[in-house]
DNA sequence: AAGATATTGACAATCGTTTTCATTTAGGAC
DNA sequence: GTCCTAAATGAAAACGATTGTCAATATCTT
């Protein structure tokens, strides 16, 4: 009935130092192959295990990019935000937006829904990629 | 260097007439399948193939859901526009946002960013669904 | 230390989607 | 209509991210 005890373990604190040290969004893979390059042998499975517990528990930032990969970062913020991502570097600034927080609400007053939430993610082009091109 | 020609046929005929016909989003195994029930033999991949392609041509409109799966449904507005998708019975209400256009467009201005694109889905449970839980 | 159970990891399985490639077909040229 | 060329199809295999299985292991409690 309730949920199990979590236990720390060597392999959960080595992911969440990757996770912690690395800037930017990376796949469960990428640090899969981080951790590895780094000497720590930890299993594929329990890095998805870990990373997708750490993202319910709020320890990690998710983002769905659009082939439906799902990328994780460490969380800057506790607070529910978004992201503006560069398309080719994948440079990441989060963004606050009380605006759309506020219209997301109330569209949906509007239509008579509860239990509402919403995704938004902006890709763009940044200053250092177009200076590159 | 050129795209290559369409070239029009049944099967895409039959695939864009089931996309017109069913309501709401549907994942492009479900179309196959409702092709297949009506005695439309589509392969599966012709299916996919020819739905990537709509989408493209802006024909079709799509909605990645959460876990990463595709979903396709008849175009009524050729503007862009988003969603506010019921979580239980799919119902799908399009929602057009001024304001949420503007606030991207500045944010990402603010940021430098060029090229800006973005993904806007609101979740939520309709009246219909409430009432009956 | 000992017991109970959460966790791990190698591997298989899943699932949506894409690719391959031989065969078929559309559409223009004649 | 007939030919021709490239686009389109479809069956099956490949793919890639993710999840499940389950025996072995490690953690926390007593």
């Amino acid at each position: 009935m309730s949920d199990p005890v979590r236990r720390s373990t060597k392999q959960r604190a080595a992911i969440y130092e990757v996770v912690q040290v690395l800037p930017n969004f990376h796949s469960a893979q990428d640090i899969h192959a981080e951790l590895a390059q780094r000497g720590s042998r930890v299993g594929l499975s329990t890095v998805y295990r870990a990373l997708a517990a750490m993202a319910i528990e709020g320890d990690v930032d998710t983002l769905l990019r659009d082939d439906g990969e799902t990328l994780y970062r460490q969380c800057d913020q506790e607070a529910h935000h978004h992201h503006l991502v560069c398309r080719q570097c994948g440079a990441t600034i989060e963004v606050d937006g009380p605006t759309v927080e506020t219209w997301t609400r109330r569209i949906a007053a509007q239509h008579d829904f509860d239990e509402v939430s919403h995704t938004l993610e902006i890709f763009g082009r940044c200053p250092n990629c177009r200076a590159k091109s």
